[in-house]
RNA sequence: CGCGGGGUAGAGCAGCCCGGAAGCUCGUCAGGCUCAUAACCUGAAGGUCGACCGUUCAAAUCGGUCCCCCGCAACCA
């Protein structure tokens, strides 16, 4: 048994949830079901960044403080988690005091040790954005009223920790994860790094956590949210609990923020003398035809929708089929129903309809008695036998999909291996082979639900219920011969292209 | 010469490291089955593996040159 720290980045609470929140959310959430199952101890951390220019300028726009604001717009994450059937450990909000505390007394360690100095920022200022914009934005062209401008602000060392953070990763090669990821954070780590800004005055913007050594100034909101993954833990407050959880097993995330995560992040971990987490993982983007999906586009896609339509589980199990380890996905709703129809209605669902419909029919409901096995039925059975390690192997490289892929190998096979035995003709003749194919079928059945239930909690816990075999280990044998079938509906509704 | 990833059947991908009959899912077509959610099973069609040159008995795979697409280059899952 080990320890297992998963966390999703915190959001932005200004944002609207969009699929891509949904999608970084439900993969940790299946992560963490994974490893719970395995028996690890595990701990899920999520939550919401709430500081910042843009909710201050929202709140002030709708004449509220900013943290009523903060407060009205929160339930909006929480209540699609709670839709997602998303069981996270904690939820952390960085206006919450436990976090605020903390990152006054980490930014005050920081400054102690002399990482952090005040110095002069000089750089393209955006008036109508109220904020400094890179050379690369400027160039852009997007951004009006921009002029140079110098302001007085804190800065932390971050330089003095570059070849620190280039030994770490090259000598930890699962550090940065997916691999090509990991080069380009190295390429960016062949430039000179510069310190980072971590101060904003007050005068411009004073939604945040003040400096500890300067009233004047709040924090930068980077270093503000990504403490967050130690503030959530008890770190500061609860040494017991912190030493329980730190490092944290992987950091979730999005490639667009790969690199505030490995080098913002991890530099300020070296500066506190805490050990940097075990892996950060970016994962791809969810796509509509060549663009993002996000708000500035307007493209957005509520996953609301899709679960009042065809359920949470149907929505789980296609953001995890469908997007390939750290690479970008398409979303349609066409390839949802093909994904759906094809996985979910025809194989997986349509297999319990067949099993239960014969056992209802050959066996007055009862699961049959396992008899001796031919050549046939060992095929399936010891596909069924190796496939919990096979699982928990990609899992642990977080090839979800490929996981899911096995498990379906496993749900077809049985579907042509029914075919090829015929219990239906069987039966008529020697019920009790007919009883052992059925037996070796549903069995099959049994553990590929049971290895699909980080996926699709819900749905495969009915399943579980029908054949009475809730809490089962996906071990061999484990369903009991002789109890009685409930009854039940089809599983996952086949959708008619007219709905589409 | 900034760094990196990719181009394989109509679509999406695996195979490449370690050369040895081009594979998977979806789609299309034909057949089978009739337990099941118009589902399931079997088979077929469909590929100059981006282009060219080279190494080799043998190249999707190794080497070279070129073309095209994409990512990173300090806002955003």
């Amino acid at each position: 048994m080990s320890k297992f720290y998963i966390t999703t980045p915190i959001y932005y609470v200004n944002d609207k949830p969009h699929i891509g929140h949904a999608y970084t959310t439900i993969l940790a959430d299946v992560l963490t079901r994974f490893h719970r199952r395995a028996g690890d101890e595990v701990f899920f951390l999520t939550g919401l960044d709430e500081h910042g220019q843009k909710v201050q300028q929202a709140a002030q726009k709708r004449g509220m403080s900013e943290q009523a604001h903060c407060d009205d717009l929160a339930p909006r994450f929480l209540d699609l988690w709670k839709k997602l059937g998303i069981e996270y450990s904690d939820f952390i909000r960085t206006t919450q005091d436990r976090h605020v505390k903390v990152v006054q007394d980490a930014l005050q360690k920081v400054y102690d040790k002399g990482d952090i100095y005040a110095d002069e920022y000089e750089g393209w200022y955006s008036v109508a954005e109220e904020r400094f914009i890179t050379e690369a934005e400027k160039e852009s062209g997007a951004f009006r009223d921009v002029k140079m401008l110098k302001e007085r602000n804190w800065f932390f060392r971050m330089s003095k920790y570059q070849q620190a953070l280039i030994d770490h990763i090259n000598a930890h090669p699962g550090f940065i994860q997916p691999d090509h990821r990991k080069n380009e954070i190295l390429g960016f780590l062949k430039k000179p790094l510069a310190d980072l800004c971590i101060s904003r005055p007050k005068a411009r913007m004073s939604w945040g956590i003040e400096l500890p050594f300067d009233k004047e100034y709040v924090t930068y909101v980077w270093f503000d949210a990504l403490l967050n993954y130690v503030t959530g833990i008890g770190y500061g407050a609860d040494e017991e609990k912190f030493k329980m959880w730190w490092p944290a097993t992987v950091h979730l995330m999005a490639k667009d923020i790969l690199t505030t995560h490995s080098v913002y992040w991890t530099t300020m971990l070296f500066s506190l003398g805490l050990p940097l987490p075990e892996r950060i993982f970016a994962h791809g983007w969810w796509l509509i035809g060549e663009t993002k999906m996000s708000k500035s586009l307007g493209n957005v896609v509520n996953p609301l929708d899709l679960i009042d339509q065809y359920g949470v589980d149907a929505v789980r199990y296609f953001l995890m089929r469908e997007m390939v380890l750290g690479q970008d996905a398409n979303f349609n709703l066409e390839a949802f129903v093909k994904r759906y129809n094809s996985d979910l209605a025809n194989d997986f669902g349509n297999l319990l309809n067949r099993v239960s419909g014969l056992i209802g029919k050959y066996f007055d409901k009862n699961i049959p008695g396992c008899e001796t096995l031919s050549a046939d039925d060992e095929a399936v059975t010891q596909i069924a036998k190796a496939l919990p390690e096979k699982v928990k192997e990609l899992v642990a490289c977080f090839a979800v999909h490929d996981a899911i892929e096995e498990v379906m190998k496993l749900v077809r096979f049985v579907n042509a291996y029914l075919e090829k035995q015929a219990p239906w003709k069987v039966a008529k003749a020697d019920l009790p082979r007919a009883g052992t194919i059925l037996y070796v079928a549903t069995e099959s059945l049994r553990i590929s639900a049971v290895l699909l239930s980080p996926v699709m909690p819900s749905r495969t816990d009915t399943i579980l219920d029908i054949l009475s075999a809730k809490g089962a280990e996906p071990v061999w044998g484990k369903l009991i011969s002789g109890v009685t079938l409930k009854s039940h509906d089809a599983l996952f509704p086949r959708i008619e292209q007219e709905a589409a």
